[in-house]
RNA sequence: GGGCGCAUAGCUCAGUUGGUUAGAGCGUCUCUCUUACACAGAGAAGGUCAGGGGUUCGAGUCCCUUUGCGCCCACCA
């Protein structure tokens, strides 16, 4: 008995890297059906997710643990079932986030730029950067517990990854599906690259609208009025458009204007897409610094000037003002045109303005070389694809989204500035200016065989690489035996924010080169937000650190914090005190286990006789000396695991961890075990008590292992230990070795006894809890054992039988609680109770105010006649003819005993 | 301009085929260190389920509508 003295609370510090070492060394990560392995069997089906690939950036927030917890309960779940799992870990360059941290990271410690250190140089600082920063980050996630097969880990850089990205670059290449041209794309000047339209946020912004004069060439009075919100594009612009029907400006079409400052004249055009009513009805055309003036530039044949360079700085298309910045040019500008007499006004005004995601300064829209990616047939594919039910999106509403986006999709912009990334594998010829596309680096030009031959300094966007992620971590394109077996992959977990970025372009991808979908179930969760529903910010300090959380709370606590706090596609709002809260059930389960881990200890193994084995319910052994409460939480347990299931199947995981919490606390620990206590003390009850408190400790740690990992495994060691070295021993025959490789319960139907004996328990519970709520009203000490006498009336025997069982629960003397058929005369200067078909009578001498207990009883007895009425109506109403007669039915149950109750009241009144 | 989500106890949230008197955690109040757990136990207070209308025998749950908050998409200068 004494190696079982477990300590009183659960320390998870000591317990989760212990288990986590054991885990992974003892190889449960993998598949248990394995292509690499001997015996493998090609024909079972696997359950297989990739994991979303965090960044090598070195930041770790909320959104980690959430969906590593995720993906573990399901991983868990699946490999519990028997089947055989796989979870592919990795990690992602993340181009620009990590190119952005490194070069911070320089300018802090050397004072140096990427420039000044040139390309080589600074890519050795970047694998460094990301060799740092990659063992963090998966150290972080085992920290989770995250059972992933460590063995298949990838990177998205890594060699056969690059591989992959090449031979999908070179197959789109020749398929006719990547282009390169000058396109008016969204420039970035402090990062200096092209980014694509998701890459750009827009947020609304107080600024101004301007208004001034585009003065007729011809006339030294007449003009046309203008407003824009950016006048400093007034220099690159090369045309004034108005709407045909216009009347104000109708004789002004084909004439032309005079830019202001620059002189310039251009013509003023018709376009339908002039709106008459906005501003002045007039429109300033930018073709290279807007993308609608630039459809329209394009409509008109009109010339495109590109009046600021890479950095925003005017070009020498600007004549006076070049080389200023692009805001320094704004207020110089409109302040010359105001001494020229060319402004009209000033007007405050909302403007929408586009900023980088990841740099947050305003972009701006500018021609420039680029490769992109003919979207169009894929996007076809990827629609098909989950139009026809090859994919489901959970929840389903986000599919409407995915079509939208999909149905208006424009060409993406693949390349990238940058140098942290898959380079382009396209080289120029300086001779015959041909390109060469290749799989391998080549030597020579492929048109002209010149040796005069440059790769193209940029890189692909992130997105692209990591959208090959769910095949090329398998292996692609070789046809390797994990591709074969594992692909395509069963589910994919991730944040709703990156439907478009990744899941559509993995569908995609995963469409054009396997001819696939990369996953059957598309899961999306959403954002973890503060308590308040607040995005957390280092701004607003609102920050939550999960490794300090984990450190003071454990991980068990903060994945189920995460779990149960999530529903589908919903944001979570998340509070150290939840936390806290679900570390106090990581010490409930462990304080629970140790008593039931005691009490199989304290049988010995040579104990009490065990249970008749002969007969079986639900697979727990029958015996006629099955006491209730046995009965009831058996019949609980069942109906729980029934319903686990069922939530689970419905990805419905945070409700299936709520009710396995209740049923836990509340049934489990709060009623099944209080009555064990006094089961455990008889001799000829102690046996089966034990047993049936092992059997349900032992289903509850495997209905939680997905959620709490950690405490679940290690307490299951000591239960299955103690229970081993028990009488108990045959119960523990079929386990396995470790709790993350046990059998998930089976749930099975109720066998029809159930209903009866959970009715009669809840009885037992009502009665315990009318005579505790007297003695908390009356201000009885909980140590003062007090007496009372039951009527049970047609629940004598079941009341008799449970006369120990009340009489512990409700803190009576045993010996002076008696249950009675009925009774002539009641007990002198006692409190009635009424509870459904049953009287109790409480004697508290000198404690109880005849007055008192009338008011009592009357309000009783008036609350209750309402409830008569109600379903007395109700009753003769239709709804006796139209419901189910089985809700009819327990509508007349309840109102019998009601009635019954109100009968008792009124005889305790007289 | 389109689309979506949310509105339930003081706070944060559950409540998915419509069916008892709507639940939990935290917080509040009262008792208790009862031999698994004070990271606990027992009890209590607290809700016209945002407003209005409809369908139904029956609506927190389905439909319409109003209001407030949030998000996504979109080229209105």
């Amino acid at each position: 008995m004494t190696e079982y003295q477990l300590p009183k609370a659960y320390d998870f510090k000591s317990t989760e890297p212990r288990i986590y070492e054991m885990w992974e060394k003892g190889g449960y990560f993998q598949p248990s059906n394995d292509p690499r392995q001997p015996g493998f069997d090609p024909a079972k089906k696997p359950f297989v997710i990739s994991i979303p690939p965090p960044n090598v950036t070195g930041e770790l927030h909320l959104g980690h643990p959430l969906f590593v917890s995720m993906e573990d309960l399901m991983i868990r779940y699946h490999r519990m079932k028997g089947e055989p799992t796989l979870w592919v870990p990795g990690t992602d360059h993340a181009g620009i986030a990590t190119q952005l941290q490194v070069e911070k990271d320089l300018l802090r410690t050397e004072e140096t730029t990427r420039e000044e250190l040139g390309r080589e140089k600074f890519l050795e600082r970047a694998w460094a950067w990301k060799a740092k920063y990659h063992s963090i980050i998966t150290q972080q996630i085992r920290r989770m517990g995250a059972s992933c097969d460590w063995s298949r880990e990838r990177f998205t850089l890594d060699e056969g990854l690059s591989r992959a990205v090449r031979e999908a670059f070179v197959r789109l290449y020749e398929k006719g599906l990547i282009y390169r041209g000058p396109r008016l794309v969204n420039w970035s000047p402090g990062l200096k690259t092209a980014v694509s339209d998701l890459e750009v946020e827009y947020s609304e912004e107080p600024g101004k609208l301007y208004y001034f004069k585009y003065m007729l060439s011809a006339s030294e009075t007449e003009y046309i009025p203008v407003a824009t919100t950016r006048p400093e594009t007034i220099l690159g612009d090369t045309a004034v458009a108005v709407h045909p029907k216009d009347k104000r400006y109708k004789k002004f079409i084909g004439k032309n204007v005079i830019v202001p400052i620059l002189g310039r004249e251009i013509p003023v055009i018709a376009d339908e897409y002039v709106d008459r009513e906005f501003g002045t009805g007039a429109l300033k055309i930018t073709p290279g610094h807007d993308p609608n003036d630039y459809d329209i530039g394009q409509r008109h044949g009109l010339p495109i000037l590109s009046m600021l360079d890479r950095e925003a700085k005017v070009t020498e298309v600007g004549g006076p003002y070049a080389g200023l910045d692009r805001f320094a040019c704004r207020e110089k500008l409109w302040a010359d045109m105001q001494a020229a007499g060319l402004v009209i006004k000033e007007e405050q005004y909302s403007i929408n303005v586009p900023r980088s995601q990841r740099g947050g300064e305003i972009v701006e829209p500018m021609i420039s070389e680029q490769w992109f990616v003919k979207i169009e047939p894929l996007a076809k594919a990827a629609l098909e694809a989950v139009r026809d039910r090859s994919i489901k999106i959970v929840p389903e509403r986000f599919e409407k989204v995915y079509y939208n986006w999909l149905e208006n999709i424009r060409d993406w912009c693949i390349s990238r500035q940058l140098w942290w990334g898959h380079r382009i594998p396209v080289w120029y010829c300086a001779d015959c200016g041909g390109k060469t596309c290749a799989r391998t680096d080549p030597l020579l030009c492929a048109h002209c065989g010149g040796k005069n031959i440059q790769q193209d300094p940029d890189v692909l966007d992130t997105w692209f690489s990591s959208g090959l992620w769910p095949f090329s971590t398998l292996g692609w394109p070789e046809e390797t035996p994990d591709l074969k077996y594992f692909y395509p992959t069963t589910l994919m977990e991730t944040g709703y924010d990156i439907l478009f970025f990744w899941v559509a372009r993995m569908i995609m991808l995963g469409l054009e080169f396997t001819g696939q979908a990369p996953f059957e179930t598309v899961y999306l969760h959403g954002l973890v937000r503060d308590e308040h529903g607040r995005k957390m910010s280092k701004s607003y300090g609102n920050v939550i650190d999960p490794l300090v959380v984990m450190d003071e709370y454990g991980t068990d606590a903060l994945r189920f914090t995460l779990l149960v706090g999530s529903t589908p596609g919903q944001d979570m709002n998340i509070s150290e005190k939840k936390v806290e809260a679900n570390r106090n059930f990581a010490n409930k389960i462990w304080n629970a286990g140790r008593f039931v881990i005691s009490a199989i200890a304290s049988l010995g193994d040579r104990g009490p006789q065990t249970v008749d084995r002969t007969t079986t319910v639900h697979g727990q052994p029958s015996t006629v000396n099955w006491t209730l409460a046995d009965s009831w939480i058996w019949a609980r347990l069942q109906q729980l695991v029934r319903d686990v299931e069922r939530l689970f199947q419905a990805y419905q995981f945070g409700e299936a961890g709520r009710q396995i919490y209740e049923f836990f606390w509340s049934d489990f620990a709060d009623w099944y075990v209080e009555a064990a206590k006094l089961q455990m003390q008889k001799e000829e009850t102690k046996a089966q008590t034990v047993e049936t408190l092992a059997r349900v400790l032992d289903i509850c740690l495997r209905l939680l292992h997905p959620f709490t990992p950690f405490v679940t495994e290690e307490l299951w060691g000591h239960l299955r230990n103690a229970t081993c070295h028990s009488s108990l021993a045959t119960l523990a025959q079929d386990w396995p070795e470790a709790l993350i490789v046990a059998a998930w319960p089976e749930p099975r139907e109720p066998e029809g006894w159930e209903a009866g004996k959970t009715a009669d328990f809840a009885l037992v519970q009502e009665i315990v809890r009318s005579i505790r709520n007297l003695r908390a009203e009356k201000k009885v000490s909980p140590a003062k054992r007090i007496s009372a006498a039951v009527v049970g009336g047609a629940k004598t025997d079941l009341l008799g039988e449970q006369a120990a069982v009340i009489a512990a629960l409700a803190g009576l003397d045993p010996a002076q609680f008696a249950v009675h058929k009925s009774l002539v005369t009641k007990p002198e200067d006692a409190v009635a109770l009424v509870v459904g078909p049953v009287e109790v009578h409480v004697p508290l001498s000198g404690m109880v105010d005849a007055d008192e207990e009338r008011t009592r009883l009357e309000k009783e007895l008036s609350s209750l006649q309402v409830q008569i009425e109600r379903l007395e109506k109700l009753l003769a109403s239709d709804f006796a003819n139209k419901a189910p007669a089985a809700v009819v039915q327990k509508e007349r149950e309840r109102l019998a005993s009601f009635q019954e109750t109100a009968e008792k009241l009124k005889a305790q009144l007289s």
